[in-house]
DNA sequence: CCTGTTTCAGAACGATTGGTGAATAACCCG
DNA sequence: CGGGTTATTCACCAATCGTTCTGAAACAGG
């Protein structure tokens, strides 16, 4: 009784968070956005509302998916150094990198959409438990000193794997990167009780 | 026998170089520009070419205090792990942060002017050697382990300073980044010989 | 084959963008 | 106290922004 759409809401969303990602969210204009998504003005607005809705659609789709993969690394049992260390490595990607689209929000924090900044600050935090829930288990295994803060440990991690973002969009390589998270690692080793 | 100029062009770039920090390149529209540094339009077209040559000399004023801070820093002697820790303390400001303007300005490498974006990582290279340049003094004096990685360590600082930055940008107290800083520094330590 | 409902394609909207010109005002030197 | 030069003011430009509207197209049920 009505003409179907011909277009998945997905598939909408993940193309516009590739342009998103790759512009940020003033430089993703909305023709750009139509022309890349294929979709039309009118049905954006309607499925959507708006160029700040499309924004957090992106985002949040963005970030069920880096939470997904956190979590698949940060959670394998035993928790402990080698749940830490498959996290930082699983950072990298390819040579086009455009940092993670979740801290470009955060770096875009006065012309993003604010409820976008929100859930951004909220993934990371949850990022951030993990990696000290990690450290739990190193400690409880014998792997970290029993009176290290973990406090601290979990800060360090976390911005261990923000900086990992930030080189990855300086165009340093991933060989080089490895070499620092192998580095970071053999000093956690090395400070083992 | 000229009309005097009634600007300062050091001023003005100050002024300028705030609101593209806080707002992006994209986000400062010109209009707020014209604004906040007091120049009109004609005469910052005529001063600095365009909305682009404004964003160039704003980060070019930035990286200079950037590098001067650093270099004031990173050079005293002897070079040591005592400087990389103040280096890295000496990332901490205020509350309201708006993150690197370096980092930034990398953040937003397609929407950024090229050249920007390329004396970025320029600076972002002289700060990585300036960090190597006090490991290897670290290892002369026996602070560091002569069989260390020097590269992938140098990496790991740099990736660590914008790891704080990031951490700026999401609301991280200070005390919470001295509380890493603190870990890692202790993790260096442990690696002593 | 209509009819009702929804999507689609594209034009058009007012507002705002970065950028420019033409006229006015301010100054120093002779 | 003018004259010549430069900065400033202010209006304007075409282009583009995000948003909205209009009319045609595509289907399912009667």
């Amino acid at each position: 009784m009505v003409r179907p759409r011909q277009y998945v809401r997905e598939e909408v969303i993940d193309k516009a968070l590739n342009l998103f990602w790759r512009l940020g969210y003033e430089g993703a204009h909305l023709a750009a956005l139509v022309e890349h998504t294929g979709l039309n003005r009118f049905s954006l607005y309607k499925e959507f509302g708006g160029k700040a809705g499309l924004y957090e659609a992106s985002l949040d789709r963005f970030v069920g998916f880096l939470l997904e993969q956190y979590r698949g690394v940060l959670t394998r049992q035993p928790p402990g150094l080698e749940n830490i260390e498959a996290a930082l490595r699983s950072l990298e990607y390819g040579s086009e990198y455009y940092g993670c689209f979740m801290l470009n929000t955060l770096a875009q924090k006065d012309s993003a959409p604010p409820a976008a900044v929100e859930r951004a600050l909220a993934a990371a935090a949850e990022i951030e438990t993990l990696y000290r829930d990690n450290l739990v288990g190193a400690v409880a295994r014998g792997q970290v000193d029993k009176t290290a803060d973990l406090q601290a440990l979990g800060k360090l991690l976390q911005t261990l794997d923000q900086g990992l973002h930030m080189q990855g969009l300086a165009g340093t390589s991933d060989a080089q990167k490895d070499a620092a998270i192998a580095a970071a690692m053999a000093l956690l080793h090395h400070a083992a009780p």
